[in-house]
DNA sequence: ATGTGTTCCTGTCCGC
DNA sequence: TGCGGACAGGAACACA
């Protein structure tokens, strides 16, 4: 569900509640999600102060004062809503846990966050904040595409020789990290590349143009609170808008909106994912 | 090495 | 209304 622009909302929104916030009681209410939470992290959270929260494609970190950092993952239904007030905002009881809330954060200043995750393909580990980029999640992801490591040097490099479409390219974390099936979608229509062509087939030019709509795309996204589909909210319970924009992305049969295009938006699927696409413009 | 298919899990929607 | 099947933002893993 959630990709980088998703993520990247959700943190946003828990860092004004969170950072700075000292963990009074952390309730764990099952023992894994897509795997089993460390034994014992009840205790190494509790009293532990949240100094900073951080994203790693579509990953939140959030690093504790006693050096640990708490990687994680919202797969594909996860939420983080924030279910408390702080001090001085008006107060209320907080509400009582609801199916598939899995992991409750509870803050000295009264503040509450919920990991709601029904398909509960999300993660959560707590390692050494030292040696968290070399966690197993993390070690093999590719650049930020919002960073300056992700040109298109990098871009070319890693399409070269390579006979899998360019959608299936892009949604790989390794060339690339943090996009997902909605944003290849939109980036690959406003680049007016066809996801079908072989990534290796791409002239250096268009890949040169393809950098920057994806930064683009991602940094709409982000601005719009990212995209509401089904379960995605954004950690104080509103809804992203960015899926008013889509121009492909679960717009099957509807008329393309580039200009001068008469096509009409399909939908394939590659390697068990949906595509959607404009036959017409992208080539 | 590289590309593809399967799998984890619950919920929703659509056609009959 | 009920029932079955397709499908859903991800990505590790097994296998050709």
């Amino acid at each position: 569900m959630p990709e980088l622009p998703e993520v990247e909302t959700v943190r946003q929104g828990l860092v004004p509640v969170v950072e700075g916030s000292v963990i009074s009681a952390a309730e764990i209410r099952r023992p894994d999600l897509r795997w089993p939470f460390p034994i014992d992290m009840k205790e190494r959270l509790e009293g532990q102060t949240i100094q900073k929260l951080r994203r790693r494609a579509k990953y939140i970190l959030a690093d504790m004062s006693g050096g640990e950092t708490m990687i994680i993952h919202l797969g594909m239904s996860g939420r983080i809503l924030i279910s408390g007030v702080m001090e001085g905002d008006f107060h209320y009881e907080p509400s009582m846990p609801q199916k598939h809330d899995h992991f409750i954060l509870d803050f000295e200043n009264g503040a509450r966050i919920v990991f709601n995750d029904p398909r509960r393909f999300g993660a959560i580990d707590l390692v050494e904040t030292e040696y968290a980029a070399q966690h197993k999640l993390l070690i093999n992801l590719g650049p930020e595409p919002l960073g300056n490591k992700f040109d298109d040097v990098h871009l070319q490099a890693k399409f070269k020789n390579r006979k899998m479409p360019v959608k299936s390219a892009l949604l790989d974390q390794k060339i690339v990290a943090g996009l997902g099936n909605i944003y290849v979608c939109e980036a690959l229509h406003r680049s007016g590349i066809s996801p079908l062509r072989k990534a290796g087939s791409i002239s250096s030019e268009r890949i040169g143009k393809l950098v920057p709509v994806i930064r683009n795309v991602l940094t709409d996204a982000i601005a719009a609170g990212g995209s509401s589909l089904k379960d995605y909210r954004k950690a104080d319970g509103e809804l992203g808008y960015f899926q008013h924009a889509f121009t492909v992305y679960d717009r099957e049969g509807n008329a393309c909106q580039t200009a001068g295009c008469k096509g009409k938006i399909a939908r394939i699927v590659q390697s068990g994912r949906s595509t959607f696409y404009c036959p017409q413009c992208q080539r």
